[in-house]
DNA sequence: ATTAAAAATTGATAAATATCATGTTTTTTA
DNA sequence: TAAAAAACATGATATTTATCAATTTTTAAT
């Protein structure tokens, strides 16, 4: 189960692309493969991180709590992200929590890799800086939609964005079932209003549930109401 | 009026810092210093930038419009701040528009210098990298703000930031007036709604106004108001 | 200085969303 | 497998916020 770094095909998705063989072969000796189950956290808001995780497998939640206690979801990362590395580069503690949404498997990688390999090979803080300007564009993106789009829009775009992003099994659910709650912090709601929603979609035909299995049945709809028609 | 980078105190507060000597005489011959008058545009969302502002007086707001034909200003910017990196580090369209919200005087850098400078002194690029891991974390708390405060809090703290970041006069006015309407793409909510809590506000006790010019008078109201008592 | 245009304001009303209460179903645990 | 806990669901209601209409004030243009 253990492999090399030198031989992961997941890191040609992240800034670890960009690391020399030496440096690869450094972060590889000292990397930690870990397993988390769904619904532990890998980190919490506030702590004070010692490296970056690369997540080869599973599906994380990063969220912030807010002064109402509320869990308000910023981003959900998946295979081939590396998460905290924005508080790495920063020399700041944490500002969201990771909590898996599946099972996962993640690297480790001591931050002292990250920080002198950030130092000395001006590709690979390049390659970091462009991850990050792409998050930053998503994250007005984000912004924006949560500003101005209603409720019901938001919860559309939420699961188109799940099938487009984790895809559907043979018989058409999504890959990657979130409760009701997380649904809700994703699109910054109250969980029954979102539970009205997800009523409503099924009751018009937009989706289809199976147990807890959720089928986007008209797509084309969904996404006409999440642009606004 | 034109000066020199290398003597320019502006510099200090951004990325440009980085730059060695030979680097920033480049830049200093190259850069074209420009005056920008209150609504005038400086770059528009969808443009294909061919350099990065850097801003010696004023201040810009920075907003995407959104399907439905409102404006969401994501950001203000001000003395100091690097405008249009974003989207030259990532090679993109940028994602957003800057328009003057003060007179302005901004110095343009031909993106030639930023990118051969990325490439080749580290230092640079882990600056550029820091400011933007800086402004990542920002999105995220502006995100949660927004969609877990209600329009009275974020309307009030609208105003604080104002003020602990752009100052008051001699009378305790607030320096920077913003329309109704860019207060209102600030929050995210409709002029009316905004109008109506700032003349609550006024009714309090939490501002005075004199004309256009609006003044804090209640900090401690107002704060609690933010924060949720 | 006069007129036109834009910005600010207020009221009335409708629509969206949250909250509270309660019940059901599903999952977990002992 | 029974009991407890967690997740899901729906109704009733309150609160928040947007929209529409009309008016006043301010700013800009001739």
């Amino acid at each position: 189960m253990e492999s090399r770094c030198e031989s992961c095909i997941i890191r040609q998705f992240n800034s670890l692309r960009a690391m020399s063989k030496e440096e690869l072969k450094k972060v590889s000796d000292s990397k930690v493969t870990k397993c988390i189950k769904k619904g532990e956290p890998i980190f919490e808001e506030g702590e004070k991180l010692d490296g970056v995780y690369c997540i080869r497998n599973g599906i994380s939640k990063l969220s912030k709590l807010s002064a109402n206690g509320k869990d308000q979801i910023v981003k959900l990362a998946s295979k081939g992200e590396v998460i905290g590395q924005r508080s790495v580069v920063a020399e700041e503690n944490v500002n969201l929590s990771a909590v898996a949404v599946s099972d996962m498997e993640v690297c480790f990688i001591p931050k002292e890799h990250i920080v002198s390999t950030l130092r000395t090979n001006p590709n690979f803080t390049l390659e970091v800086l462009r991850h990050m300007a792409h998050d930053l564009k998503e994250a007005d993106d984000v912004l924006v939609n949560m500003s101005q789009k209603s409720v019901k829009q938001r919860v559309a775009e939420a699961f188109l964005y799940l099938k487009n992003n984790y895809g559907e099994d043979e018989d058409g659910f999504l890959n990657l079932t979130l409760s009701r709650e997380d649904i809700s912090n994703v699109v910054g709601t109250a969980v029954e209003s979102c539970i009205r929603i997800i009523s409503e979609f099924k009751k018009k035909g937009f989706l289809k549930t199976s147990g807890k299995k959720i089928c986007i049945a008209d797509e084309r709809a969904l996404k006409e109401l999440a642009e606004g028609f």
